[in-house]
RNA sequence: GGGCCCGUAGCUUAGCUUGGUGGAGCGCACGGCUGAUAACCGUGAGGUCCUGCGUUCGAAUCGCAGCGGGCCCA
C-alpha cells in the first residue's frame, strides 16, 4: 500500500459518513478506551440532557466541548470513564404522553391506570433517547453511548434512594407544610427552576379592610390576586415606615384610611378622592396590633370566627399602600409571617385550583373564575377603593404554561440550610473555569439557597422510598432494593417505579402497616446523584472507590442553579464533599442578533441544518472557535462558511503534494527524516519549527480550556503557515526530477508535518483527521494504531524548534508584502521580475533575517538581486527633495523671505541636507547678501530614483527597482506565454506530464525576439516537444486562442504531442 | 429590583489581568497569481473601542454611574 492521490474536493458529508462507518465497523470507540486502560484515570460525568427527542445547537455545542476535551485527554494518556447520561423522568414526558392520549387531568391518568401510563412514559423516553443518541453521534461525539446511565433504570433509582436514606439518617430530611409553587393543572408542586416567568395581565385592586370597632375606618391593601382575599389572615406593615391616618373625601362623604404616608397621594388619586387631610402619622410599630374585620367575613363563615391583626414584616416595601395583605396559605413570605406570629395557615384551595368547602360562598369555584366575583362582592360592600389591571411578569408552569399558584401543602425537603456553610467551603476546593463561575456566580447562588423541596405529586419519577405507618406515624426510609426485599420479602425483580412500589406494605413495629408516601422525586434530584449512579453505586462499590469524585464536568451557565447545584447538594448529603474536582461553565447559543433562540421567535438553528450544509467538523470547529467557551455564542452562518473554507484549504493543502508523491512512489519508510536532514532548507526547518510551536500553543490553551484559542492557533497554522507560505515556497521543488534530495526533503517534511497535524486536529475535527490519517499513515505503516484517536498526542520536539527562525521568517513575510505593495505602485506585476529590491532594515534582526532567508525573499518577490542597506542608514541612491518652508522663513526674513525661498530652491537637496546637518547653513541671495538658514526652514523628502517604488514594513523600508532591461522583458514575456499555454493545457484537460506541440505567433517582431531568448525555458515549463515561435507563422493546433499580452497580440495553438 | 457575564469596523472577534499611537478574519472596492484553480495572494476604504463622569502626564484597558444584551434570581 502506498499513499494515495486524492482527486476529490473536500466533501464533508462523504468523509463523515465513511468515517462513522469505519468507527462502527471497527469498534473504534471501545478499542480506544480499552487501549488506555490502566493509565491515569479521568472520570467524566455527562450532564444528562432531558429526553426531548431532539438536540439543539446548545446541546450540540455542549457535547462537542465534552468530546474534544475527552479526545485530547485520551490521546494524552488518560483512562477515561464517560458514560453518556439521560434524564428521563418527570413532568415534561408525562405532559407529552398525556397529550398523546388526550388527557386533561390526573383523573384521566388514574382511570387509564398508573401502570399503563408509566409504561407509556417509559416507552416514550426510551424512544426519544434513541433518536437523540443518533443525533449526537452525527456530531462525531464519542461517549459511552452503548451503556449510558439512564435515570429510569432501577440501578439508578437505587442511587437516589440510597441518598435520601443518608439524608434521613443525618437528619437532613424533613416533611412539613410549606408554601410551594403549584401547578393547578398538573396538580403538583413544581420547583422554583420549573417556574417560567411570562408577561400576564391581572387585576390590580386596592381594598379597604374595615378596622374593628372603629366605624368608617379602614386599612388599605393592594393585591393582584383577588382570589386570595377569602384566605386573608393578616396585614403586614414595615416597622420602619411612617403611616398616615387620612381623612379622605369623595362625593361629600369622608372616610378614615390608613396607609404609608409617602403613598397617600397616589392611593387617593386611584380612589378618585377629591380632598384629604392627614389627621396623624403613626410608625409601623404603632399600626401593628390594629385589629380589622375580614372584608368577606359574611361570605366565608370561617373567617368570621378568626381574628385579624396587623403585624410588622421587614420585607414590606414602600409600594402601592405600604400595607400588605397576608394569606399564609398562598405565599412564601405570607407563610413566614404566619408561622412567626402563630397564625393559622388557612388554605381553602384544593390541588386542582378550586376552593374547598372552607371557602364558604366560593366553595367549588375555580380560583381564577373567582377573581371577578370577589371584586364584585367587595364593591358591593363598598370596600373596593379602586380597580384596575396590571401587566406584570407572573410565574407559569414550564410545561403546560398554566399560571402557578402558591399553596401550603405537605412536602418533603432536604435541609440545605444546614449544609450551606459546608457547601460554600467545598466550592472553594473545586477548580472553576472561568474562575468567577465559582467564586462569584455559584457562591452567590448558594448563599441564597433555600431548603430543597424534593417531592412531586406525580407518577413518572423515582418513587420517594419513604414508608409511613398509618397508626403510629413512624417513618421508614428504604435505601436499596436489597433492603426492601429483606424487609418485605417481595419479589426481587420488582420494578422500582410506581405503581409497583406503591403496593408494598411494610409491617410496622407498632403492629400497624406502613404505606409508601405517594410522592415521586423532583427530577432535579434524579440527575443530582449522577456521579455515583453512573458508577452503579450503591449497587456495587468497586467503581465508586476507584473513580469518584468526577475529575471534570462541563455544562451551560444555566446549570449554576441546576446541575452544578443539585449535584453538590446531594453529594453533601451522601458524602459530605463536592462530587466534582473541576467545572467548566460554558455559554448559551444565541441567534446572530444576540437573542436567545426560541421556537416562538423562529430563530432556531438546528445542528442538522449546519451539518447538511457544511458537515459536522465545520460545525464543531465553528462552535469551538467562535467564542471563549464561557461566553455566549452568537450563531452566524457566514462564520460557519468561513470555517468550512478553512477546512477546505486544509484539504487542498493536504492533497496538493499527493499526486507528486504518488507519481514518485514516495515511501516514508524508505526516506528517513535523518537522511534528508542535510538537504533541509530554511523554509523546511521553519515549518517544522512552527509545527512544534503549534503543539505548544495548543497545550497551553487547552490547559485553561481556552478552546477558542486552540482552534484559532490551528487555523492560523493551516492558513498562514501552510497554505499561504510553505506550500507557495515549495511548489517548484515538487516538480523536480525523481530522486532529487531537495524534493525528497520537501516530501518528508510535508509528510511529518501532516502526520503531526492530523493528531493535533484529531480532538476537534475528528473525521477529517481520521480521513487524512487513514491515507498517509495507515497506507504506509502496518504497525500504526488503526485510528488516529488511538495515537499519543505529539510531544513538541525542542530540537526542531527555532524561535529565532520563526521570527525571521515573519519579517521576510512582512518584506514580501511590502514588495507586493510597492510593485502595485510601480505597476509591475509579479510575473515580471524586477532587477533588484533594496532593504533598509531598522534593526539587526531584520538585517539578519534578510541575509539568512535571502533565497526565500528573492523567490517570493521575483527579484534578480537583493541589496541590504546597513542598519540605520538610508539607501545611497536615494535623492533628497528639498522644499522651503514659508511659515518658518517668513517670520525671520520678513520682506526678504521671497528671495530666501528662491535661493533655497536653487540649491540641490543633497547640498542642503549636508549643509544643514550641522544645525545652520549660510546661503547667498540673488542680491549677493549672505543669510543663515536653519533646518526647520526646509522640508526634506526622499526622492526615489526613476522606476523605483517604495513601501514600509514592520522593521524597515523596501525599495523596488522596476526598471526594464532586455533580460527582464524577455523573461516577463516568456512567463506570459507560459501562463497562457498552461491555461490552454488545462482547458484541454491534459495530464500533468503529457507532452504537447505548440505554435506561438506573436504580432510584434521585437517581442518575438525577446521570447525566443527563453525558448528552451518555455518548452520545458509547458512540456512542448515541438515548439514554433515566430512572426510569420500559423498558430495551429487542437486548441487555438488569441491573446493580448501587455498590448501585444499573440495567437497560440497547442495539440497533444502523441496524437 | 438583585447577582454574575458580555458590549471594540457592516458582521465575527484579538487586545483589557500588568494603562503608553487599537490588530485580525469575513464582507466590500481595486489589483495580482494560475500544475491546490469552483482554489489562492496583495492593497485599500471602513473605529465617538456602548454612553457619561472620575483616577492619571496618558484610559479600549482601572473606578463609579447609566444604557443595551445574556443567564440566573426576586
Amino acid at each position: 500500500m502506498m499513499i494515495e492521490e486524492v482527486a476529490d474536493q473536500y466533501n464533508a458529508k462523504k468523509i463523515e459518513k465513511r468515517i462513522h462507518e469505519f468507527w462502527e465497523d471497527n469498534y473504534a470507540y471501545s478499542k480506544v478506551r480499552q487501549h488506555r486502560k490502566g493509565e491515569k484515570k479521568f472520570f467524566f460525568v455527562d450532564g444528562p440532557p432531558y429526553t426531548t427527542g431532539h438536540i439543539h445547537l446548545g446541546t450540540a455545542w455542549n457535547k462537542i466541548i465534552k468530546d474534544s476535551i475527552l479526545r485530547y485527554k485520551s490521546m494524552n494518556g488518560h483512562d477515561i470513564l464517560d458514560r453518556a447520561g439521560w434524564d428521563m423522568h418527570g413532568l415534561p414526558i408525562e405532559v407529552k404522553v398525556e397529550a398523546a392520549l388526550g388527557f386533561k387531568s390526573k383523573k384521566d391518568i388514574e382511570s387509564y391506570g398508573v401502570e399503563n401510563f408509566i409504561n407509556k412514559c417509559k416507552e416514550f423516553a426510551l424512544k426519544q433517547k434513541d433518536d437523540m443518541t443518533k443525533q449526537f453521534q452525527e456530531l462525531g461525539t464519542w461517549l459511552d453511548w452503548e451503556d449510558p446511565y439512564m435515570t429510569l433504570k432501577d440501578e439508578y433509582i437505587e442511587a437516589a434512594w440510597w441518598t435520601i436514606k443518608q439524608a434521613h439518617e443525618k437528619d437532613l430530611l424533613e416533611v412539613g407544610k410549606r408554601v410551594v409553587n403549584w401547578c393547578p393543572r398538573c396538580e403538583t408542586a413544581i420547583a422554583d427552576s420549573e417556574v417560567e416567568y411570562e408577561e400576564r395581565t391581572d387585576p390590580s385592586i386596592y381594598i379597604k379592610f374595615p378596622l374593628k370597632d372603629k366605624a368608617n375606618s379602614f386599612i388599605v391593601i393592594w393585591t393582584t390576586t383577588p382570589w386570595t382575599i377569602p384566605s386573608n389572615i393578616a396585614v403586614a406593615v414595615n416597622p420602619e415606615f411612617e403611616y398616615a391616618k387620612v381623612k379622605a373625601e369623595k362625593n361629600r362623604k369622608t372616610e378614615i384610611l390608613i396607609m404609608a404616608t409617602e403613598l397617600v397621594e397616589s392611593v387617593l388619586r386611584k380612589g378618585r378622592y377629591t380632598d384629604y387631610e392627614i389627621l396623624e402619622t403613626l410608625t409601623g410599630e404603632e399600626v401593628a396590633g390594629l385589629e380589622y374585620e375580614h372584608p368577606l367575613a359574611d361570605l366565608v363563615p370561617i373567617q368570621a370566627e378568626m381574628k385579624h391583626h396587623v403585624y410588622t414584616a421587614d420585607y414590606v416595601t414602600a409600594e402601592n399602600t405600604g400595607c400588605v395583605h397576608i394569606a399564609p396559605g398562598h405565599g412564601v413570605e405570607d407563610f413566614e409571617v404566619g408561622i412567626k406570629n402563630g397564625l393559622p395557615i388557612f388554605c381553602p384551595v384544593s390541588s386542582n385550583g378550586s376552593y374547598t368547602r372552607d371557602a364558604g360562598k366560593y366553595s367549588g369555584m375555580n380560583i381564577r373564575d373567582a377573581n371577578p366575583i370577589v371584586i364584585e362582592d367587595l364593591d358591593k360592600k363598598n370596600l373596593l377603593l379602586s380597580e384596575d389591571e396590571i401587566s406584570h411578569r407572573y410565574g407559569h408552569c414550564w410545561r403546560c404554561k398554566t399560571p402557578i399558584i402558591y399553596l401550603a401543602t405537605k412536602q418533603w425537603f432536604i435541609k440545605i440550610s444546614d449544609l450551606k456553610d459546608d457547601m460554600l467551603d467545598e466550592i472553594t476546593k473545586v477548580k472553576w473555569y472561568p474562575e468567577w463561575a465559582g467564586s462569584a456566580r455559584f457562591k452567590d447562588w448558594i448563599e441564597g439557597a433555600r431548603d430543597w423541596c424534593i417531592s412531586r405529586q406525580r407518577y413518572w419519577g423515582i418513587p420517594i422510598p419513604v414508608w409511613n405507618c398509618d397508626s403510629c406515624d413512624e417513618i421508614k426510609v428504604i435505601g436499596t432494593r436489597e433492603e426492601l426485599v429483606k424487609v418485605t420479602g417481595i419479589d426481587s425483580d420488582l420494578e422500582l417505579h410506581r405503581p409497583y412500589v406503591d403496593e408494598i406494605i411494610i409491617p410496622c413495629s407498632c403492629g400497624g402497616s406502613m404505606r409508601r408516601v405517594e410522592d415521586v422525586f423532583d427530577v432535579w434530584f434524579d440527575s443530582a446523584v449522577a456521579s455515583w449512579a453512573t458508577l452503579r453505586f450503591p449497587h456495587t462499590r468497586e467503581l465508586f472507590d476507584e473513580w469518584w469524585p468526577a475529575d471534570f464536568i462541563t455544562e451551560g451557565h444555566d446549570q449554576t442553579r441546576g446541575w452544578f447545584y443539585s449535584q453538590l447538594g446531594a453529594s453533601m448529603v451522601g458524602f459530605g464533599k463536592a462530587p466534582y474536582k473541576s467545572v467548566l461553565m460554558h455559554g448559551f447559543t444565541l441567534d446572530d442578533a444576540g437573542k436567545k433562540m426560541s421556537k416562538s421567535l423562529g430563530n432556531v438553528v438546528q445542528p442538522q441544518e449546519v451539518i447538511d450544509r457544511f458537515g459536522a467538523d465545520a460545525l464543531r470547529t465553528y462552535v469551538l472557535s467562535s467564542s471563549a467557551p464561557w461566553e455566549d455564542l452568537k450563531f452566524n452562518w457566514d462564520e460557519v462558511a468561513t470555517i468550512h473554507r478553512t477546512l477546505n484549504i486544509l484539504w487542498n493543502v493536504y492533497r496538493f503534494p499527493l499526486p507528486y508523491m504518488a507519481l514518485d512512489r514516495f515511501d516514508p519508510n524508505k526516506i528517513s527524516f535523518e537522511s534528508i536532514v542535510p538537504h533541509l532548507r530554511n523554509e523546511d526547518k521553519w515549518i517544522l519549527s512552527r509545527m512544534q510551536s503549534l503543539i505548544v500553543d495548543v497545550n497551553t490553551s487547552i490547559s485553561n480550556y481556552e478552546l477558542h484559542k486552540v482552534i484559532r492557533s490551528i487555523n492560523e497554522f493551516i492558513l498562514e503557515d501552510l497554505s499561504r507560505w510553505y506550500i507557495q515556497l515549495i511548489r517548484p521543488r515538487t516538480w523536480n526530477e525523481a530522486d532529487d534530495p531537495d524534493k525528497l526533503a520537501v516530501y518528508r517534511v510535508l509528510y511529518d508535518v501532516f502526520v503531526t497535524l492530523t493528531k493535533v486536529i484529531a480532538p476537534f475535527m475528528p473525521h477529517l483527521a481520521e480521513e487524512i490519517y487513514s491515507n498517509i499513515v495507515l497506507n504506509v505503516d502496518k504497525e500504526a494504531p488503526f485510528t488516529v484517536h488511538m495515537c499519543d498526542w505529539p510531544k513538541p520536539d525542542e530540537n526542531l524548534r527555532d524561535l529565532e527562525l520563526e521570527a525571521q521568517m515573519k519579517t521576510i513575510r512582512y518584506i514580501v508584502e511590502a514588495v507586493s505593495n510597492a510593485r502595485q505602485k510601480a505597476g509591475r506585476k509579479l510575473r515580471w521580475p524586477v532587477s533588484r529590491i533594496v532593504i533598509e532594515p531598522e534593526n539587526e534582526m531584520v538585517a539578519k533575517a534578510t541575509a539568512r532567508l535571502k533565497s526565500v525573499l528573492m523567490d517570493q518577490t521575483n527579484t534578480k538581486q537583493v541589496f541590504l542597506v546597513k542598519t540605520g542608514e538610508s539607501w545611497e541612491e536615494l535623492g533628497v527633495e528639498a522644499t522651503p518652508n514659508p511659515s518658518t522663513i517668513g517670520p525671520v526674513f520678513k520682506g526678504d523671505a521671497g528671495k530666501v525661498i528662491k535661493a533655497i530652491n536653487a540649491i540641490s537637496g543633497n547640498d542642503l541636507k549636508s549643509g544643514l546637518a550641522s544645525g545652520s547653513m549660510e546661503i547667498e541671495l540673488e542680491d549677493g547678501s549672505i543669510v543663515s538658514i536653519t533646518p526647520e526652514m526646509v522640508n526634506f523628502e526622499d526622492k526615489l530614483p526613476k522606476d523605483v517604488a517604495s513601501a514600509d514594513f514592520t522593521g524597515g523600508k523596501v525599495y523596488v527597482d522596476a526598471s526594464l532591461n532586455r533580460e527582464i522583458e524577455s523573461e516577463g514575456f516568456a512567463r506570459e506565454v507560459i501562463r497562457r499555454i498552461q491555461d490552454m493545457r488545462k482547458e484541454l484537460d491534459l495530464e500533468v506530464d503529457e507532452n504537447i506541440i505548440a505554435h506561438i505567433k506573436i504580432d510584434d517582431e521585437r517581442v518575438v525576439d525577446l521570447v525566443l531568448d527563453m525558448e528552451t525555458f518555455i518548452a520545458k515549463e509547458v512540456r512542448s516537444k515541438v515548439q514554433v515561435i515566430g512572426y510569420d507563422i500559423e498558430a495551429t493546433g487542437k486548441l487555438t486562442k488569441d491573446w493580448d499580452v501587455e498590448g501585444v497580440s499573440m495567437h497560440i495553438g497547442i495539440s497533444p504531442a502523441d496524437e
